[in-house]
DNA sequence: TTGGAACCTGGACTTTGTCTAATTGGATTT
DNA sequence: AAATCCAATTAGACAAAGTCCAGGTTCCAA
């Protein structure tokens, strides 16, 4: 998803032409992130969604990244088994994770392009690619 | 880490090339990570290890994963937060990760090259790159 | 033989995510 | 409006993977 100044009634639409039942918690979710250039955890997730009013459950918000991922509205970062984000911006692009922050940032924010990607076996689609090059300061 | 036949005599001595105190354990668990062409969790090294002979508990396969992972002696394959894998071919390579089955293979050992990886930003060098190419059958 | 350092251990604990049974909300039917 | 229905949501119990810790071994050096 990549729409601009989301409102609940944008986003309410983009769901519904997804197939996605544009529900109060749904749409919250979506607005959490969408609203900044960033890469939330499911806690972050949470956390925000609650922040911002409606009371939403910690399976709710599983659910809904889950239905989100499965339609293609959001990429999954994993940085490391227990450092997992997502991403509102689907396009294909890769990712620098700095392991003194723990943030992460757009490659192509950082004016790199990537190339070359490996072709795949005969009989094989991708359901997932991603590049995350982990970084420390210094050497 | 790369060897051929692997003794328990070699390995000790790799290990202790490396800075490593060869003790029974690691020495042990090194075996296990060598002894085939395969890529096992946490849990299959531990299964592996009591298998053979030795009695290994839980918490030292953790530490001398990390210990290995350290000294590049091994890599780590996230696949899935719940699925990771250690692969004792260090060597710039890559991996299919088939959904359907679960296995890993080498990129390389389907015949394919990888190239055009992004260079870092200034004052960043890599901890870890890889790239897990997550395949489903067919369509 | 004693002391110390590195290593190993079992088990409790934490974290992240999943599951389930019960409840809610809201659209549709009567 | 009342009844009905079903997808969506919820709280909280549960599971899996990994970490932590306090005590116990082993081994080497003095």
């Amino acid at each position: 998803m990549n729409l601009e100044p989301s409102t609940r009634e944008s986003v309410a639409e983009m769901l519904r032409t997804r197939g996605i039942t544009p529900t109060h918690q749904r749409i919250e979710i979506a607005l959490v992130l969408l609203e900044k250039r960033w890469h939330p955890s499911a806690d972050q997730i949470l956390a925000a969604v609650n922040v911002r009013c409606a009371e939403t459950s910690k399976a709710t918000v599983y659910n809904t990244l889950k239905l989100f991922l499965d339609k293609g509205l959001v990429r999954e970062l994993i940085v490391d088994p227990n450092k997992v984000f997502y991403d509102s911006n689907t396009s294909v692009h890769h990712h620098f994770y700095d392991v003194v922050s723990g943030e992460i940032t757009d490659i192509a924010a950082a004016g790199v392009r990537v190339d070359g990607l490996p072709p795949l076996p005969a009989g094989m689609v991708p359901a997932g690619i991603d590049i995350i090059v982990r970084t420390r300061p210094g050497l």
